[in-house]
DNA sequence: CTGCGGTTCCAACAAAAGTTAAGGACGTTG
DNA sequence: CAACGTCCTTAACTTTTGTTGGAACCGCAG
């Protein structure tokens, strides 16, 4: 199995959002990675429970969740490969939400243990998983602002958009087209919309001409109209090398 | 002036959240301090600012938020004495929303820089950091859960209930009463809500007989019912010593 | 005390989003 | 290829929330 095509997106990821050095990166190849594949909509870990490893995305679509007594669900963030949605459980060790595929995937689990002692080790490397998880807090700053003040098809636009920019760092994006394999429910979980709504929604879109989205890919068809209407400023994705 | 009490009510909440140690304790008391005061509505950092110091709160109340170029605003958090809500600025250098001061309040500045080498030097504050950062997104995403899925009265409820489990902490909190400076107009800005609709809002809260709102003080008149609309479950506080 | 600015409060109306129900498209499986 | 399930689509109707505009209230400065 091609752990080491695991390890290089993570890496990659990493470079571009703080610079790490190749000694550093280094550190990271070595990690021991437990890789293990799994079918779409099947949880990873749940709310509740207490991790034990984090999980790195090799390929493959992630997302995490809350749901509330009432049986609502609301979508908190959508993960790509190369990222480590539950680093936080390192620290927080009983989960408050779920983290579980959206598609099928290939995922690499890293043991607590290990990513403590090579913390502990190195200092460099343990800042630059601390700065993943600030990122992480940061889209979710976002996802506030887009959810309680955006009206509905802004709150789409602004969530293509996002993914597009964080799928373009890893090249999955195939020349205006990108994967974004939500259903319509899922869509108005995430937006904070019934499927119903999400629905008008997405027809608007389409009838506006801004973009096509059938059987979970995204096709853009106005960019201009899309970006003014996401009213996005990726600021937040803190993307550019440390400094 | 009373630094010491400044650092007494981080060195509180620090180890209820993450038992810390004596020694660890030591290191924080021993931590430089620069004290200032603010008046009501004051920006402490301001979006796009790069923060050289982080900024832990002696007294008074502060809020996070986001402004979009429509000019509305989201507030995304509500912070008490004894918290560090721009600790993210150590590593995400370049601020992505804005810190102010809801009411007038004593602020100790550390400096980023002392910060990091007590970091290098004691991996166990590190951690400890790292644990209030990650808290911090926990609290995030029940925020996101809160305006994305619950009703508007559930919604304030909600945010009353949390920050009145937070005050308990720090023994702010009077009988059934507890201060919660906002303005309606404010309110609105933490629910994704307008400012008319919070109104209403309070109005059928008080009505009900479940809380009366008065400038800026919560008076809980039926905890039962308030618990049960706020469907809150304070996990996500993570508020028990680590595991 | 008087006037001022910022809140709070409210009503009437408009728009956005939720609910319910049902038909159609599509892919999978027996 | 028939039958089933899931997802998508739409319509009609209800509820929630936003908008506009204005009155009452309150603390404070002159």
């Amino acid at each position: 199995m091609a752990t080491d095509a695991i390890r290089a997106a993570l890496i990659k990821r990493l470079r571009t959002s703080s610079g790490i050095s190749d000694e550093d990166a280094g550190e990271i190849e070595a990690l021991p990675i437990a890789v293990r594949h799994f079918p779409a909509e099947k949880p990873v870990v749940r709310d509740g429970e207490r991790a034990t490893d984090c999980c790195l995305i090799a390929e493959g679509f992630c997302a995490r969740s809350k749901t509330i007594p009432n049986g609502k669900r609301q979508i908190l963030s959508i993960h790509i490969p190369g990222e480590i949605p539950d680093l936080m459980s390192l620290f927080l060790h009983v989960m408050d939400h779920d983290l579980s595929t959206l598609t099928p995937a290939t995922l690499g689990f890293i043991s607590h243990d290990t990513l403590r002692s090579l913390h502990r080790r190195n200092p460099n490397v343990a800042e630059m998983f601390w700065r993943d998880t600030l990122v992480d807090a940061a889209m979710f700053r976002e996802w506030i602002v887009n959810v309680g003040q955006r009206p509905a098809p802004a709150r789409l636009a602004h969530v293509m958009v996002e993914l597009r920019e964080r799928l373009k760092l890893i090249g999955q994006i195939d020349g205006t087209s990108f994967d974004m394999p939500l259903t319509q429910e899922q869509i108005g979980e995430a937006l904070g919309i019934t499927a119903v709504h999400a629905n008008r929604v997405i027809k608007q879109l389409r009838l506006e001409g801004i973009v096509e989205l059938q059987r979970g890919r995204v096709t853009v068809l106005d960019d201009r109209k899309l970006l003014e209407l996401a009213d996005f400023d990726g600021r937040y994705l803190h993307q550019s090398p440390v400094l």
